[in-house]
DNA sequence: ACCTGAACACCGTTCAAGT
DNA sequence: ACCTGAACACCGTTCAAGT
């Protein structure tokens, strides 16, 4: 407890306090104080560990990354469909497991080791299917768009649960008006995040049916006729 | 500039301001202080046109959102494929204008009036190529998480590029380390953001082949195995 | 090397008061 | 109704100093 010269805590424990933080009160809530006065620690000591919050914030993606199972979607055991969605709802669980994590995600870059690992893997499983490179890595940008984008609406539904406030009171008032959207009134049970089957596997399966579309797991028809 | 009973600048000034803050400063810059000093207001001031800080964000991506041509994407004059490119291509290039708008629409609900009519407007088309109301609003919602994706990646690269500095040294240390991530290097550009063919066009491509065959605008050979 | 304590320049929001 | 000014409980980050 006091002021010693060996370190107390280590680089992980900080992350793992800020995940507490975050899954408890929302990104907002993740300070460096905050994640300094759950460890018992002075706000600066925080800065031995890390050059600053948005660091603190870099790290804390990469141990979401870190628990995908990249060497289970390399293993060509199962048909590399499979393998997709299993990467792809993994990754889609990290995010939804705490709330506000799509707010981290999107703060800063995705160049950690991980989330270059889960590109290299992605790609390299469209290219043992008969994908040229260039393909491969276009449609590997599209499965990881597909899933964050899929997080995206996830996080929005659930703070949108979350805020039955009067906060959105202005700019727009009658808001929910049932007859002005009846489509999307009418099939909201679909795409919301415990729906089965899951919006989300849907259409990842389509995009899985364009892009493979040609390849050894295609039809061998609609091969594209783009670059 | 004196205290006075009525309104010196109007919800759409605040707007503004806030917007003009988060293309220059970036997204942790908007603050309500900043704008109301902005616009030469005392920041409780502004708490007369806003019940709080995040009913000014929510009001800032309806802005962003209002600026979509919807009725362009219900005209049947041309190829349904071709407007949903479009509106596509629209909302990606309203988020990636300003620094710092993906965390903005991330940060909380997309029920406003637009973020609704635009769900709308895409449930509809599909259902207008033959598909059922189910699959429509599935379709809608997958193209709606792929460019949300696109704009979380857009958004994630940008940011790297700015970020030069020393602020990466923790927690993976030799990150670009080249020869670890091959196939992600190699074909870096053809991900970029201003990349001929751009991968959004093309992964939208593939995710429309897959949703629309056996649609009127199919091949009527590969329908869906799936529910 | 790791930590504290004080300090600087900020936040969002509330409340009483003025016109 | 719209605005100010003061106040409360916070921020991230820097710097000098202790062990």
């Amino acid at each position: 407890m006091k002021p010693g010269p060996r370190r107390s805590v280590s680089q992980v424990d900080i992350v793992d306090a800020a995940f507490e933080i975050l899954e408890q009160k929302g990104f907002a809530a993740v300070s460096v104080r905050g994640v300094a006065a759950a460890l018992g620690l002075t706000p600066t000591a925080i800065y031995t560990y890390f050059p600053s919050k948005n660091a603190l914030l870099r790290a804390m993606v990469e141990e979401l990354l870190s628990s995908l199972d990249l060497a289970a979607a390399a293993d060509t055991g199962s048909a590399w469909r499979e393998r997709v969605h299993a990467l792809a709802a993994a990754l889609r669980a990290r995010i939804a497991e705490h709330t506000g994590a799509m707010v981290l995600v999107t703060s800063g870059p995705l160049d950690g080791r991980h989330a270059l690992g889960l590109n290299e893997t992605l790609i390299a499983g469209f290219m043992a299917e008969g994908m040229s490179q260039d393909d491969a890595a276009r449609a590997a940008y599209a499965v990881r768009a597909h899933v964050l984008g899929v997080a995206a609406l996830d996080a929005a539904e659930r703070v949108d649960d979350a805020e039955t406030s009067a906060d959105t009171s202005t700019a727009g008032a009658l808001w929910s008006d049932a007859a002005s959207h009846p489509l999307t009134e009418a099939t909201e049970h679909l795409v919301s995040g415990d729906a089965e089957p899951s919006a989300f596997v849907w259409g990842l399966d389509r995009l899985l049916d364009g892009i493979l579309a040609g390849t050894a797991a295609g039809t061998a028809e609609g091969r594209a006729a783009t670059a």
